[in-house]
Parts: structure tokens; C-alpha cells; sequence
DNA sequence: TTAGGTGCAAACCTTTTGCTCTATT
DNA sequence: AATAGAGCAAAAGGTTTGCACCTAA
């Protein structure tokens, strides 16, 4: 099985025309998206992201580029990218969902029901196997996806890794 | 009377005993939870569930059998037995979480991409394979969920099964 | 008896929205 | 100029929790 952290996504300028655009501003362009900054702001932050950040998260890191942004843009953004299919909505648990570029590719997701941690592999033995269920039910499989909640296995006593992502689990410590 | 993993829709007394009580009342006594009244009723109207039912939904039912019931008594409970596996929680999007017996069987979804049919399905193999893959990453698996999308072999007409519930899953949901 | 459960309502969190102002097209 | 977007803050759900009172074991 491979084991991928997730494609990276390089970046030209900031503001300013089409060509320096990130992936997915360029995305929402073609979606005929009215491009404000704070938009691209948003759509670079997607696109540079190699993990599955929140709401929050994004924000954070917006702001980070560009501090005139609000929490309300990023949700609303994250919702329109989402409706034009741009963005996939995630939830893996803690309460807030968690948001990926649909760009990124074909893996499943395993998720640390402690941590939230989110590990990313691909297996094409499971890719051969679902293709092989959909036969049987008389299907060709299109497209799938599969998620797994595991918790560590006893014996390994690893310090806590760092979280592939800036999210950490719920409020109330419930995964 | 000892009773198969399958559902079953009847209750007797109301109290102390184990005989009359709900499989997954007996699942929590299994657990060593105190059987109260409430969790009594939670308990059957959790085991004759044949959907996949919110907490609103689960406290109207309950509510139907012993008006004594709070929300909040709900809340807790769903939570305390999605913590003892008794109860997997799901998100079809929506907001709200539903929940399931875990007894119900895993089964996945097949969309049909065309018609939007869903099949429901189980599979052994499936779920050793993802087990097996959660262990090699470290991990023991506790939950998972598998969604595919296909479209029909050309010639073969099976009848599909009918839709498992009211609720429409989301593309992203989580389990 | 006593640790743990329950009800009620307030608190919490994340996400949405009303309104006004601003910026893109 | 017209229209869609952004900010701010308040509102809106869903879910959790503090506290005093019960109850199963």
C-alpha cells in the first residue's frame, strides 16, 4: 500500500490578473465566479493546502495573507466552491467539517479517532476489490470512496504525532 | 432466550429484569451499564429502529413509550453507547447525527449513478480488507464506511433493493 | 447506602444570516 | 452604474453541561 501525504499545489502572485492565480481561483473563474481578493486569498490557501483544514483553519491562514477577511467570507466560500463541486466537504469527526481541493486526486482516509489525525493511502487491492463488488451486483464502478476509524494499536507507544493537520479533535474530547 | 444478532421488536417489564428486554438493552447490560428506565426505552426503540433515526427522532419515539424522557437524557445515552460500540453514529449531512445499531450489520451503499438507486450490501471480504489495511497503518478499526458509484452493466436488468431510509446521504458524509 | 443517572435550562459551538457598505464586472 | 460580495454581529440550530434531585444496584 502506498501512503501519500497529498499532492502539493505550487503558487504564483497573490493578486492581480488570471496568470498568477491559483489552481482553483483559475477553477472558479472558469465556474464564472466573480473574483474578489478575498477569494483568491481563499482559493490560494486551498490550493497550497495539503491536509483537510476547517473553517478556522482556513481563516487562519487567510488572514495570515490577507488580515481584511472575515470568518463569514471563508464559510461562504467554502459553501459556493463546495456547491460548484470545487471542494469536497468533509467530516471526520470533532464537529466541524473539514474541507479538501476535489483536485487532489483518489485516496481513502484513515482517521485517528483520538486525534483527529487524518492518514491518507491509496490500496489497490481495495480498489480491485470494490470493483469486483460492483460487478457481482451488476455495476461498473464509476467512482467510491472509503473511510476508516481506527484507533492506535495498543503495543506502539509513539508520542503523539503531529496532527496532519491544524485541526485538533472536538471541544469535549469526543472524536 | 437467548436471541440471534438480528432485531427484534418486542419488550416486556419495564423493570428490573433481563428477560423482556431489548437487544441492545441486553447489549448494555453486557457492558455493565445501569439499566434505567430511560435507557430501557432508548435501548428498544433503538433495536426496533429499522432506519436511521436523529436524536430529535429517537426522543419523539421514546417519548411515545415513557413520557418521563428528556432530550437531554437522550443525548447522553446515544453517546455513551456510540462509546461502548453499541451505536455507530452517522452524518448524512443535514447537521444532525443519526444513529444505528452496530447489530444491524455493516452494510454499504452502492449509488447507482443514473438512477440514483442505492443498494445496500454487505461483505465479508470488505471488511477483513480494510481491517487488514488499518492494522498495517497501526491502527485497529473501529468503524468505517465505503460508498460506491457505478453504473449499470449494459445488459443485466437485478432488481435493485429499496432506498434503506428517507434520509438522502451526502456525498461527504461521515460515519 | 451510594455512585451514577436524569431533568431543566443555560451554556457552548459551529454555521448562517440581516443589514449596510464596498468592490467587481 | 448595477449587482454580487464582504464585514460585523446577532441569530440559529444542534449538542453539552452545571446543579439539585432521584434511583438502580
Amino acid at each position: 500500500m502506498v501512503m501519500s501525504t497529498k499532492k502539493m499545489g505550487r503558487e504564483g502572485a497573490a493578486s492581480g490578473d488570471t496568470v498568477g492565480d491559483s489552481p482553483i481561483a483559475r477553477l472558479c473563474v472558469k465556474h464564472g465566479l466573480k473574483m474578489t481578493g478575498q477569494r483568491r486569498v481563499i482559493a490560494r490557501v486551498l490550493s497550497e493546502a495539503e491536509d483537510h483544514p476547517d473553517v478556522e483553519e482556513l481563516y487562519r491562514r487567510a488572514s495570515e495573507l490577507d488580515s481584511r477577511i472575515s470568518v463569514a467570507t471563508v464559510y461562504r466560500t467554502v459553501r459556493l466552491l463546495e456547491e460548484k463541486g470545487i471542494l469536497e466537504r468533509r467530516d471526520f469527526g470533532g464537529g466541524r467539517a473539514r474541507y479538501e481541493a476535489s483536485e487532489n486526486g483518489h485516496h481513502y482516509h484513515l482517521i485517528d479517532i483520538d486525534s483527529g489525525n487524518v492518514i491518507e493511502f491509496e490500496n489497490d487491492e481495495l480498489v480491485g476489490l470494490l470493483a469486483k463488488i460492483a460487478a457481482e451486483l451488476g455495476f461498473d464502478l464509476m467512482s467510491h470512496r472509503a473511510e476508516l476509524f481506527g484507533r492506535r494499536t495498543a503495543p506502539e507507544k509513539k508520542k503523539d504525532a503531529a496532527p496532519e493537520d491544524g485541526n485538533r479533535s472536538s471541544p469535549t474530547g469526543r472524536a
